[in-house]
RNA sequence: GGGCGGUUAGCUCAGUUGGUAGAGCGACUCGUUUACACCGAGUAGGCCAUAGGUUCGAGUCCUGUACCGCCCACCA
C-alpha cells in the first residue's frame, strides 16, 4: 500500500505541470497596465462619465482586510463600468492629517506630541505619512486597484489645505461657521474637544457611591454618584417634581459632604426609579448638567483642567493636580472617613469614550469653531432621500443619525498636525480676521509679522492655534475630486459625483459630513449614490481595526500566500452591506477558480490555433450546441450588468460562476470535446462551429471574469499555446506576453479591461435552443448518473441512450443528438414518443 | 428603550417580480495516458427559527414571538 502511494507521488511529481503561477504574473499585469495607462482618465474621451469618490484612507495604522473589503467593492464596479464603455474616473487619495495620523506618530515615535517642539513634531508626523504613503499604494497596487494613480490627492497638501481654508472663510463669511465658548465633548487624554459623530460607547466597572448630603432642615438626603471626585463642582441638587419622598424639599437648601450649600430644584429629567431619586449637578459630569446649567442659569465651577486634572478645589482634599481616578480614590477615603458615604455598589455602566483612544469623555467649557449642523437637519435629512443608498436600509442609518443630532459639529482642534484654522482674532476688540484666499494655505502661528486690528487699530491680531478637524477636510473630497487639475475640460463639472463608495461604519461621520458640506457649498448631495460595505468580522461580532491590525490575518500576507486576484474573489462573495466572517476557505476557492480559468483557456486555445477568429460563421452553420453556449454566455453577461448596476457584485460572482464552471466546463466543453478533435474531412464544419463558439463564449467569461480576477483575466487574454519539447516529450503550454497572444492579436483591445461587456444581439436570441439545451442535458445528466450508480466510467461506452421525449418537444432536441452520443459514448441514440420526458439507458 | 439587519443542508452562505429548495466546503461511493485531482461523475443530508394571516399556491408578502448581530439612546 506504502509502495503504491510513493509510486503515485512520484509520477506526480514527474510530470512537469503547466499551471498558473499568480506570484510571477500579477506584478507583470500590473505593471503592464501601468505602462499602458490602461485606467488613466481621460476627460475628453466619450462615454458617459462615472466618477466614484474613493475614501482617502486615513493614515492611522496599517490596512487591514476590512479595507480591502469595501475596496475591492467599488474596484469591481469600477472595471464593470469602464467595460461598459462609461468614462470612469477612479482616483486616490490620503488623509494624512489630524488627531488619527498623529496619535500613529505618537505610538511609533514613543513621545507624546506636547513633548516636544511643534516642528520637530510635524517634521515627524510628515516623514511618517510619506513612508505610509509608499506602503498603502504598493498594497492597493499589489491587489490590482484600477486606480487612475495620477489624479491621488493628499488632505495635507498644500492644495488641499488651501481648498480646506478657503471654504472654512466661505462658510465663516456666510454665517454657518461660528464661534462659541460652550462646555464641549473633551478628550483628556488627546487634550482636544471633538465631535458628537466620534463619540462612542463602552462598557466600564464602576462604583456607585450613596453620598450622605444634609438638608438645612436637617434631615439626610442620599445623592448617587459615581462620580464623587466632582463633588467640589456641585452646583445644585435635583429631584423629580413628581417623586413623593423629595416633596416640600424643592428650594431648600442641602449641604454636601464637603461643606457647600446649593439649591434643591426639580426637574423632570431626573428619574426617581434611579439611585436615590436624588441627584447632584455638577461642572460638567454628563450632558444633562450641562442642560440643566444652562436652564436654570447654574453658576460654572470649573474644576478639570484640559489634563484632565484637579484644580481648583479644596486645598484639605489634595487632589489639586490629581488626574479624575487618583482624585477618586483619594475623595472617597475623605468621605468615608467623614462617614459620608452610605453605601457603594459595583456597577457596570456604558461611558461615553473617545473613539480614537478610548477615554471616557469629559465635558469642558473651551472656545470652538463650530459648523451648524442642527439647523440643517430637515435639509440633511431630504438630501439623504435624494440620494440611491445601496442597499438602500442604509439610508435609514443616516436618518436615525442626523435625526438624533444634538450639537453642532465641532471642527477645531487643540492639536498640532492639521491644516490650521486660518484665523486672527484682535486682542482687544476681539474681531475676528480671516487672511485674504490669496495668502491660503496659512498657518496663522507662524506668522511673525505682529499685525494691528483693522477694526479697532488698537489691538494687536492673535493667532487662532487650533487645527481642523480632519473630517472637515475629508468632507470635501467631492470638491477636491472635482477642481483636481488633471480633469482639463471637466474641472469644476463634476459635481455630484456619480457614487461614493465607503463603509457603513461611517455614515453618521463621513456621509452626513460630505452631504452637509454638499448642501452649503452646492446646494446639493455630493452624489448620485451610496455604495455602503460591511466590515470583515474575525469572530462573532470582532471587528478587525488598526489598532489590532487585523492579528494574523495581514492583507499583504494573505496575498502573498494566496495571490491577489484569490483574495479579491473571496471579498466578493458576501452581498455589499453585510459584515463578513473572513474565511480562508474562500480565498483557496477563488484561487482555484483562477486555475480553472487557465485550464480552460488552455483547452479552448490549443484547439482553435487554426481557426481565423474574423471568420464569422453564420447562424445556420452554428450547431445547435454552439448556439446554446453563445446564448448562454450572452445571457450571463447581460444578468451581471443588471447585478453590477445595482451594485450587487456578489450576485455578479455567482451568475459568473454558475455559468462558467457548471454550464461551460462542466457541461459544453465536454460536450463539445468530441467535435473538436474530430480532424477528419467530414467533422471540418463541426469543428468550426465549436471553435467560433469557444472563442466568442471564452472571450466573453474572461471578461465577465476580468472585475474580480483581473490578473488571470488579462494573462489568458494575451495568451497563445507554444510547443514544448520534441519527439514524445513534446507538449502544449500556455505562454503570455504583453501585446500578444491569440485573443488579443484577434480583439487588437490592448487589454481586456478595456474592452467592451459582453453585450448579445437580441435577434439572435432563439428559445428554442435553450429548451432543447434542456433537455439535452437532462439526457447526458442522466447518461452519467447511470453510469455512476453501475460503477461505470465516463469515457466507457454504452449501447444504447434512448430519449423518451414527448412528439411536441422532439424537435427541440434533435440538433443536438451527435453532440449527446459524442460526450455520452453511446453507441446508439434513439428517440421515443412518450407522455412525459424520460431517459433510458443500456450497457 | 428606539432603529436596522439576520435566523435556509454538519459549516459558510445564495435564493431576482410568490410557482417542485441551491452552491461551495465537509462526509460517502466511483473515476486520472492528453484542459484541469487546485479535477470530474454521483450519493446522502433541509417542517427554510416560531405562531398566525393574505393567496389556488409563501423560504419569498403582512403581523406577532423568540434568539443572534450592528447602530443609537441611557451614562446622575
Amino acid at each position: 500500500m506504502e509502495g503504491l502511494n510513493d509510486k503515485n507521488k512520484d509520477s506526480a511529481a514527474s510530470k512537469e505541470k503547466d499551471r498558473y503561477d499568480p506570484f510571477e504574473k500579477e506584478k507583470y499585469w500590473q505593471d503592464f497596465w501601468e505602462e499602458k495607462n490602461i485606467y488613466k482618465f481621460n476627460p475628453d474621451s466619450l462615454g458617459d462619465l462615472f466618477t466614484i469618490d474613493t475614501p482617502p484612507p486615513t493614515v492611522s495604522g496599517a490596512l487591514h482586510l476590512g479595507h480591502i473589503y469595501s475596496y475591492i467593492h467599488a474596484e469591481v464596479i469600477s472595471r464593470f463600468k469602464r467595460m461598459q464603455g462609461a468614462n470612469v474616473r477612479y482616483p486616490f487619495g490620503l488623509d494624512n492629517n489630524g488627531l488619527p495620523t498623529e496619535r500613529l506618530v505618537e505610538k511609533e515615535i514613543k513621545a507624546r506630541a506636547q513633548d516636544m517642539e511643534l516642528e520637530e513634531f510635524v517634521g515627524k508626523c510628515l516623514e511618517t505619512t510619506e513612508k505610509y504613503k509608499e506602503i498603502y499604494e504598493n498594497l492597493w497596487k499589489s491587489i490590482g486597484l484600477s486606480v487612475d494613480w495620477s489624479a491621488a490627492y493628499s488632505t495635507i497638501s498644500l492644495e488641499v489645505q488651501k481648498l480646506s481654508q478657503s471654504v472654512f472663510k466661505e462658510l465663516y463669511e456666510k454665517g454657518v461657521i461660528y464661534k462659541k465658548n460652550a462646555p464641549a465633548l473633551y478628550c483628556p487624554e488627546c487634550q482636544t474637544s471633538f465631535a458628537q459623530a466620534e463619540k462612542e460607547d463602552k462598557e466600564k466597572e464602576a462604583v456607585f457611591y450613596d453620598l450622605i448630603f444634609k438638608v438645612e432642615n436637617g434631615d439626610d438626603l442620599i445623592i448617587a454618584t459615581t462620580r464623587p471626585e466632582l463633588l467640589s463642582a456641585c452646583v445644585a441638587v435635583f429631584v423629580n417634581p413628581k417623586d413623593g419622598r423629595y416633596k416640600g424639599l424643592k428650594g431648600k437648601k442641602v449641604k454636601t459632604p464637603l461643606g457647600q450649600e446649593v439649591e434643591i430644584l426639580a426637574d423632570e429629567k431626573v428619574d426617581p426609579e434611579k439611585g436615590s431619586g436624588a441627584v447632584m449637578c455638577c461642572t460638567y459630569g454628563d450632558e444633562t448638567d450641562i442642560y440643566w446649567a444652562k436652564i436654570y442659569s447654574l453658576p460654572e465651577k470649573i474644576i478639570l483642567d484640559k489634563s484632565g486634572k484637579l484644580q481648583n478645589t479644596d486645598e484639605f482634599l489634595g487632589i489639586n493636580g490629581k488626574p479624575v481616578y487618583e482624585a477618586r480614590k483619594i475623595i472617597v477615603e475623605k468621605l468615608r472617613e467623614k462617614e459620608a458615604v452610605k453605601k457603594e455598589e459595583k456597577i457596570v455602566h456604558s461611558v461615553g469614550v473617545h473613539e480614537r483612544c478610548g477615554t471616557p469623555v469629559e465635558f469642558l467649557s473651551t472656545t470652538q469653531w463650530f459648523i451648524k449642523l442642527l439647523d440643517k437637519k430637515e435639509e440633511l435629512l431630504k438630501a439623504g432621500k435624494q440620494i440611491n443608498w445601496r442597499p438602500d436600509y442604509m439610508g435609514k442609518r443616516y436618518e436615525e443619525w442626523v435625526a438624533g443630532l444634538k450639537w453642532d459639529w465641532c471642527i477645531s482642534r487643540e492639536r498640532f498636525y492639521g491644516i490650521p484654522v486660518p484665523v486672527f482674532s484682535c486682542d482687544k476688540c476681539g474681531e475676528i480676521f480671516i487672511p485674504d484666499e490669496s495668502e491660503f494655505p496659512i498657518d496663522p502661528k507662524k506668522e511673525k509679522k505682529e499685525k494691528q486690528c483693522p477694526g479697532c487699530k488698537e489691538g494687536k491680531l492673535v493667532p487662532d492655534r487650533n487645527i481642523l478637524d480632519t473630517w472637515f477636510t475629508s468632507s470635501l473630497t467631492p470638491d477636491i475630486n472635482n477642481l483636481h487639475p488633471l480633469n482639463g475640460k471637466l474641472q469644476g463639472k463634476m459635481y455630484p459625483m456619480s457614487m461614493r463608495p465607503q463603509a457603513h461604519d461611517i455614515i453618521r461621520t463621513w456621509a452626513v459630513y460630505s452631504v452637509l458640506m454638499g448642501l452649503y457649498r452646492h446646494d446639493a448631495a455630493p452624489w448620485k449614490d451610496l455604495m455602503i460595505s460591511g466590515h470583515i468580522l474575525l469572530r462573532k461580532g470582532e471587528k478587525i481595526s488598526k489598532k489590532t491590525g487585523g492579528g494574523k490575518y495581514k492583507p499583504e500576507e494573505m496575498i502573498a500566500e494566496h495571490s491577489a486576484d484569490a483574495l479579491r474573489y473571496a471579498m466578493c462573495g458576501v452581498a455589499l452591506g453585510k459584515d463578513a466572517y473572513y474565511d480562508e476557505k474562500e480565498v483557496k476557492k477563488g484561487k482555484k477558480l483562477a486555475t480553472k480559468l487557465y485550464n480552460a483557456g488552455k483547452l479552448v486555445l490549443s484547439n482553435v490555433q487554426d481557426f481565423d477568429a474574423k471568420e464569422k460563421i453564420s447562424k445556420e452553420n452554428l450547431e445547435a450546441a454552439d448556439k446554446w453556449i453563445l446564448q448562454r454566455s450572452f445571457e450571463a453577461g447581460e444578468k451581471m450588468a443588471k447585478a453590477f448596476n445595482e451594485y450587487e457584485y456578489s450576485q455578479a460572482r455567482q451568475i459568473f460562476e454558475d455559468f462558467f464552471w457548471q454550464e461551460f466546463c462542466d457541461n459544453y466543453l465536454e460536450i463539445v470535446k468530441g467535435r473538436l478533435s474530430d480532424l477528419s474531412e467530414k467533422g471540418l464544419k463541426g469543428r468550426m462551429s465549436a471553435q467560433f463558439a469557444c472563442y466568442q463564449s471564452f472571450l466573453n467569461i474572461l471578461k465577465m471574469a476580468s472585475p474580480f480576477i483581473p490578473h488571470i483575466a488579462e494573462e489568458m487574454y494575451h495568451a497563445d499555446i507554444i510547443k514544448k519539447g520534441r519527439g514524445e516529450e513534446e507538449k502544449e503550454v500556455i505562454e503570455s506576453k504583453k501585446e500578444s497572444g491569440y485573443f488579443y492579436k484577434n480583439e487588437k483591445t490592448a487589454s481586456i479591461h478595456i474592452s467592451k461587456w459582453p453585450c448579445g444581439n437580441k435577434e439572435d436570441f432563439d428559445e428554442n435552443i435553450i429548451a432543447g439545451s434542456e433537455i439535452a442535458l437532462f439526457a447526458v445528466s442522466e447518461a452519467r448518473k447511470f453510469k455512476s450508480e453501475n460503477k461505470i466510467k465516463l469515457r466507457e461506452e454504452i449501447s444504447l441512450l434512448a430519449i423518451q421525449c414527448p412528439l411536441g418537444k422532439q424537435n427541440l432536441i434533435k440538433p443536438f443528438l451527435a453532440d449527446i452520443a459524442s460526450v455520452t459514448k453511446a453507441k446508439e441514440i434513439k428517440m421515443e414518443d412518450a407522455e412525459e420526458l424520460s431517459i433510458e439507458v443500456k450497457k
